[in-house]
This record gives structure tokens, C-alpha cells and sequence, in this order.
DNA sequence: CGTTCTCTTGACTCATCTCAAATCTGGTGG
DNA sequence: CCACCAGATTTGAGATGAGTCAAGAGAACG
């Protein structure tokens, strides 16, 4: 199955590296550009691979992730929709990618790519702010990582997908919404540094709380939103934004 | 005490924001930046701050932090003298940065900066190679956070100690090297994600296992290098490395 | 309708935390 | 120079949250 379609259709248009281009620039974009598909489980990146892809991420779901030697892993990050993959010009990946879900990529050719965007200003300028978007997040999961508990940490990853189903279902968060879990115990287990028991003791604990409503392991209904957002402990004080 | 040097003479010239910057562009930068020294224990930005500081950090060691309500803290940045501080066009500060050594930084004024770096090519672009940098330490740290014992977590950040100690005395890693420990056990267990005690009782540990020599609670000795890395279990395989 | 994979649950262990007290250190004032 | 204090660090004893090991229940698939 061949998929294409000119930049100007692309769903992530105005939310991925290419967001601040213009139509020329687009038109140099849609040159070195080709969409491929990977299905779920697929690894899309190895890492110590060289030369590794540089894209964006059109649908679906993807994990960013390293190991230490005996096996323990880590996810370092979480790839949604119109999120770049890929640093320029870096030789070697420093982590795996993984398709969490079937997933599409818009895929840049390499070597061109890291050409254009040294004179593209609007390019670097967009990878910039998503890197820095990113850092931030990244930041924000140290926390989670270092200081909640099992419980807030599930709490927490459960606010992310519920505010995931509400964008991609064009829907409000608030009471009574209803949303799909996009990863597996394990993959969750990965994310929050804890095992795959301990993730679904907690799933067990929120639901047996009343927090959550569990329609299947991977369909979620929060009654009520602000009591999941406090099981989350995050601190809406010193809020982040921009 | 009024310090003040051009940025031709500045320490960090070559590895700061600056680095790419050619002759007239570090003129203007000389125009719109001064230098303010913080001592240990002071607050340079509080999270939640508007308009909050833009700079570098000359010399010294300080900590960027985050806490959740109920005062639980991670530290989620280690800032070592040419890291940069804030992000341009950002309009209230996210983490807290706190000196914990005496510390210099060349702070620019936030509204010039924010307009220079809008029309000056070498230091977006130095920016965005020190943002990606930043971004790969935080995610080595959210493996450690994640997925490190205690023990490993020492270990890992006395590496650190050590590189940047070797660093400052131009010597080379190796055996028999010796350097300080610039923080507290308090400042390590927010950066570590443990408590205090659980640092205290690890570097005994360490001690105890012959992997350092404690001078004070301040110096340290590695008669083994090779064995100190191995104690912090970094994989050196899917070595990062741009 | 077995096979396999994912998820859940139980029983037990252990690393790290908590609470508490002792020790060390540098700085201060006499 | 010394006694004393406050903060930093170490150490101990006990509690506990999360991990480990093991088994069973569902669900998806050929």
C-alpha cells in the first residue's frame, strides 16, 4: 500500500517541524519526504543503529526507550501525533523507537534533511520550540519518576491519555469522559519505572477506589476528572506553559 | 564588588551560548548582559517568577528544581558553568534555580535578549545545540531515576563529580583521582530521587566496599575508576554521543 | 479449541523510607 | 584558645511500598 499526500493535507500540518514553513519550503519538504507504515511491536529505531530516521509522526503511538545492560528499561519518552523523531545530524541513536501502535511516519531523507535545515530558518526555529517543548516534559516526568508513588504514577499517565482521547475525539475533558489506554501494562510499566504488577495492582486500587471505571484493561470512564487529576498530585501552582 | 570582563575573555567563551557567535555579534551581546554573583544557598529564580532571569552560568554549581505541593522536591537540572539559564520569550519560570556553591552568571537583560536571538543565526542555533544536550542528560537521568538502585545512583552522580572535577583541574580520569563533592547530601537526594539518609548510608557503603576514599564528607578518592563506572552500571554500548 | 499473550492476584521478600538519636563540623563569642 | 551552637552528616531500628516469584484468569488468534 503506497500512502501519500502533499504536505498541505497533512493532518499534523501545523503542529510538527514544519509548521512554521511556508509553501516553498513545504514544496522542499514534500521533495525529501516518503510516509511509511510500521505495526504495532515493530521497532522503528535501534539504538547504536547509524544514521538513524529522522521524521515525524503522523498517527498513532510510539515509545521512546533505553536499557542498561542487564535488561532494565526505561522509556524516556512517549511519541504522539506530528512529534519529531530524530536528532540532525547525529550519527548514532541513543535510544530505541517502537511502535506502540500501528503507526504512520512522514520520513525525511537523512542526509537531505539535515542540509535543509541548516538555511531553513523556519525549520530550526520550529525544532527549537519542540525541543524545548519536549525538555520541558521530559523535566516534568523526572518528578514523576523520582517522587510519586506507584498510585500518583498511574494517576498521572492516566491524565495524559485522558487528555489524548479528548484532542483526538475533538471532546472536552471533564466528567464522564471515556478513553483508550494506547499502551500495555508492560510499556506503562516502562514509562513509570515500576513493573508490570505493580501497574495493574494500582489500575486494581483506582478502580476499586472509584477513581476509574475500567470497561476492559484498555478502556477507561473517570466519573469524576478533578478527583483523578488530585490522585495525580500535580501541582497546578507553579504552572508550566510557555 | 563589581565584576566585569569582555565576553572576549571570558571563560566560558567557547562552550556557552555564545560559542558560535563571530565578533560583532558578542559586541552586542556585550551591550545587553552583566554579571551578578549569587552565594551558596540563594535563590537566583523562583519558580512561578515572571520574566525570570536569561543567562549563563560562569562558574560555580547550581540546581534547577521542581516540588509538588506537598513539598516533596526533585531536582531536575544539574547547571555546571556554560549552561544556559531560562528560555527566551518565556513569561513565568517553572523550576526553581538555586545556588549551591557560590556562583557567577552572565545575566543578559530578558527583553534585548529575547529580540537579539530573533535575528542572530549562531545563537538559536547554539541554543538549540545546547537544548538538545540538555535533553539527552535528561533522559540518561530518567533512566536513573526510573531504573537505578541507590547504590547506583551514587555511584553515577560521583562519576559526574568526577568528569567535572578532572575538568576543572585539566588533569585526566584515571586512578587515584580525587575531587569534591559540590553539593549537598540534601541538594544529591532531590537530584538522586532518595532521601537523605539513603545517600548517607550509600557513600558509607561505597566507602566500606573500597570503590572511594572519603577525606571529609565533601572529598573524595577513586583508586579505581573502571570500578567506579561499573558501580553506576552506564551501559557504555548505545553510547550517546551526538 | 488449544496456544499464546496479556493481565490480574496472592504470598512473601527486600530496598528504601521514616523516625530518632548520636556525631561531626565550622563558626562565634568570650 | 576554648566552649558552645547550628547545621550537616552518619547511624540505628523498625515500618512499608514496591519488587519477585508463582499461579490463575481472560482475550486474541490461528
Amino acid at each position: 500500500m503506497e500512502i501519500n499526500f502533499r504536505c498541505g493535507e497533512c493532518p499534523i500540518r501545523h503542529r510538527a517541524i514544519c509548521a512554521y514553513c511556508d509553501e516553498p519550503e513545504l514544496e522542499r519538504l514534500d521533495d525529501i519526504k516518503s510516509y511509511k507504515a510500521y505495526s504495532a511491536g515493530e521497532t522503528i529505531v535501534w539504538a547504536g543503529e547509524e544514521a538513524p530516521l529522522i521524521g515525524s509522526l503522523v498517527s498513532g503511538v510510539a515509545t521512546l526507550s533505553r536499557s542498561l545492560k542487564d535488561g532494565r528499561r526505561q522509556m524516556v519518552g512517549l511519541l504522539l501525533p506530528s512529534d519529531f523523531i530524530g536528532r540532525p545530524g547525529r550519527k548514532v541513536a541513543p535510544y530505541d523507537v517502537v511502535a506502540a501502535n500501528d503507526v504512520l511516519i512522514c520520513q525525511f531523507r537523512v542526509n537531505k534533511f539535515n542540509i535543509l535545515i541548516d538555511d531553513t530558518p523556519a525549520l530550526e526555529r520550529r525544532l527549537l520550540d519542540m525541543t524545548m517543548d519536549e525538555l520541558d516534559s521530559a523535566r516534568e516526568w523526572m518528578l514523576l519518576l523520582g517522587r510519586k508513588t506507584a498510585r500518583e504514577k498511574i494517576a498521572s499517565v492516566l491524565v495524559i491519555f485522558a487528555r489524548r482521547g479528548a484532542e483526538l475525539q475533538h471532546s472536552e475533558l471533564g466528567d464522564g469522559l471515556r478513553f483508550e489506554v494506547p499502551l500495555t501494562r508492560e510499556a506503562m510499566a516502562d514509562y513509570l519505572g515500576l513493573t508490570i504488577e505493580t501497574v495493574s495492582r494500582q489500575f486494581s486500587a483506582l478502580k476499586k477506589s472509584g477513581v476509574i471505571i475500567m470497561e476492559d484493561a484498555r478502556h477507561i470512564r473517570v466519573p469524576d476528572y478533578v478527583r483523578l487529576l488530585n490522585e495525580a498530585s500535580d501541582d497546578s501552582d507553579g504552572g508550566v506553559i510557555a
